[in-house]
DNA sequence: AAAGTTCTATACCGAGTGGTATAGTGATGG
DNA sequence: CCATCACTATACCACTCGGTATAGAACTTT
């Protein structure tokens, strides 16, 4: 591993362990056994660093959301397919995911969120495209489509956060549970 | 209004916009029109701010939930009673809302987390009584009490953040589907 | 072998960090 | 009239922040 690779790694687990701002670039490079001007080299900035560890990370993420996101007449089945994308990646990527979901909810003027948030607004379009395209069977829905995707995604990032923390435990089942009630409400 | 109520109506504002470690304690002070010796005598330290800024504001709002999520055999208006009261606290405290879910996705080793993480706790307690209560009344439910009281803050915070974010409108009309989709599902 | 390029370390920058010692201030009570 | 008290300003502390000027090492290219 070189030291560019080194510097991504340790900054995405002191990042992910106490957030953004509080982790400074002289303890990054500390970690990765480097001096300041060989990260400043590769990456330019702390920002700039950021930004090259969420194109990676987010990259990977969307490019799977995209994969099973491909609605073809069954919606609960995408809507699985989907939810176990995340709930895979989470899993082979939980710090990121950490890391990534924090800022998401950080203050809108602080960098954290702004260095996130256009990756959730790609997202936010994958699945509002595919309840618009699920109206063509359930017309019931028409008009909603915003607010299933906003509510879909979020209880998503609700249940992996939750898991993150230890609260839960992420099985083929709870996703089964939670989709069913995500379809079908909580009496059935 | 004193000094020691304009420090924490400034901090606020501050760690709303933009995060309680990007915010120095000197911006505190300049913001408020005073010096830092004013500030250390009523707090005594920075997280000792945000303490009496937390316990303050979620004294009022752990008040109003607890009051509104008393079950009476009615699950359906308790839950409504409930997100209205959220509703409620975030319209006339958003600034506060927003700081405080913030903190609550930040990082687990984080000042912030570590600040808000008692009073989520107390939140979620108080919705798994409602769903143990429910369950008199809705056997079907048994076992589910935990995963329910989960998803529906989730929910709530969900689309409190997407309205302080200006996604959408905090209406009594979304209320009432959100909690209809909680409860039956997407499909009717 | 010379020259260019990429990478990394030493040492430093100004500005800002959270926090405090000291010396007052004005109001209150004996 | 004096002492006490809550409160606040000046000036400072050691330390850390993000970032950089300079120079040398290692490796390619010519």
């Amino acid at each position: 591993m070189d030291n560019r690779a080194v510097i991504l790694a340790r900054a995405l687990d002191l990042f992910a362990a106490r957030g953004y701002d509080a982790v400074g670039v002289q303890e990054i490079v500390e970690a990765a056994g480097v001096t300041k001007p060989t990260l400043y080299h590769y990456f330019g900035s702390k920002r700039g660093l950021l930004d090259v560890l969420l194109q990676a990370h987010f990259e990977r993420l969307i490019e799977q959301v995209e994969k099973a996101a491909i609605y073809q007449g069954d919606l609960t089945l995408t809507l699985e397919k989907v939810m176990k994308a995340y709930s895979a990646f989470a899993k082979t990527d939980g710090d990121f995911y950490r890391m990534q979901l924090g800022m998401y909810f950080a203050p809108p003027e602080s960098e954290s969120f702004k260095a996130v948030y256009h990756y959730h607004e790609q997202q936010y379009a994958i699945m509002e495209r595919v309840f618009v395209q699920a109206v063509v069977n359930h017309g019931n829905m028409r008009g909603r489509q915003q607010r299933y995707a906003i509510s879909f995604l979020g209880m998503i990032n609700n249940y992996l956060s939750l898991w993150l923390n230890g609260y839960l435990e992420m099985s083929d089942k709870l996703i089964y549970d939670a989709l069913h009630q995500f379809m079908h409400g909580i009496f059935s």
